[in-house]
DNA sequence: TATAAGTGAGACAGATCTGTATCACTTAGG
DNA sequence: CCTAAGTGATACAGATCTGTCTCACTTATA
């Protein structure tokens, strides 16, 4: 069965492994010996495929983020106004933090334990975050002033990354309607005074 | 020197050096050996006064706690109407990010490292994030409806907490400008439909 | 002065961590 | 068939982790 085609898959099958256990318990409670058991591979083969734990580590929050942003090229794509457009973002974070196995945002986390700015983790995990605020300035530069998306554009992320942090503590629901209510006005009085 | 009085004194010691500790470099990451290196005291000594790490973390979360509980005591009690007790906070929140040793909020990290809601760590950082949340209806509840009070302080929770968190990423200053701008807006339209 | 609380230093146990090495095995491609 | 890539299993090294234990020492209090 085994060998160069399916090399990759086995690397990919690794990947999704431990984002699933890094989401649950965290990056330093989980060890190399429990992604090993869990995905099934020896431990040489883990080896072969990433450099360290920090590399797999890196390898995961960039598989993630390319996979979050296909989601959202289809989730901004299918709607029409830059309303709707944010609108269905923070619709797709309600419908998130409704998923049963919901564990917070795995970038933040990975800041969180991560906290030097020149760690590769940080690196990789704070760029995914600059990734989707650059999101919301191109989709609100197609509605408003130049000069209003970048202010607005900051109050959407700074919106969005707090309703997802209060989703960890069990108040995703409400935060991410009062959010979702708030962007709405404020999306509403920028395009009054276009 | 040492005996009774000194005990606590000595206790406190360890619990602030921990705090620094832990605020750096995280939970997982920072060692007891580490700690009581730097705090200069033996390891018995921190297994006298604190059960187990996880019962040493859970006492410098709520230290701190209440150490935040107290300045928001003085910042919200100098202002006046509700409106500049909102905006003190956010003030406050602005020149924490600007302070030279800022390294996020210590109680988001141990949300994110402890993401088991039955974990005595998470039970702890969530209780001050409650606190906080239930301080801002306390001001909101002076000056806005009964029935409006709830949705705008989650509001103002949500901004307050996503600024903490991009501040973690350096946008800091961006964040809680663009936030403060927004929870006046929102306060100032509550106001007028009253 | 005698007692007991508190401490520092360090050894120690047992587990776990990351990362490396070895060996037998399977399988794809020439 | 034969070679070489890839793998599983396992042992291993060296470090680090949490937590316990012992012993000598200091100091406040009775």
């Amino acid at each position: 069965m085994p060998l160069r085609a399916d090399a990759a898959e086995k690397r990919q099958h690794i990947v999704e492994m431990a984002y699933r256990l890094f989401k649950r318990d965290g990056f330093h409670a989980t060890g190399i010996d429990r992604i090993i058991a869990e995905a099934g591979v020896a431990k040489m083969t883990m080896y072969r495929h990433f450099p360290s734990k920090t590399g797999l580590i890196v390898d995961v929050l960039n598989w993630r983020a390319e996979r979050f942003r296909r989601q959202l090229d289809q989730i901004a794509g299918a709607a029409m106004t830059s309303g709707e457009k944010i609108a269905a973002i923070f619709d797709w974070h309600e419908r998130w933090f409704d998923s049963p196995d919901f564990h917070g945002c795995l970038f933040q986390h990975a800041l969180a334990e991560f906290g030097e700015p020149t760690h590769a983790v940080f690196e990789a995990a704070a760029r995914q975050k600059r990734d989707l605020q650059q999101r919301m300035r191109d989709v609100l530069a197609h509605s408003l002033p130049a000069d209003r998306v970048e202010a607005i554009a900051t109050t959407l992320s700074t919106l969005i990354e707090g309703a997802i942090f209060l989703a960890g503590i069990g108040q995703g629901k409400t935060a991410i309607i009062s959010a979702r209510k708030a962007a709405a006005d404020i999306l509403a009085s920028a395009g009054r005074s276009r």
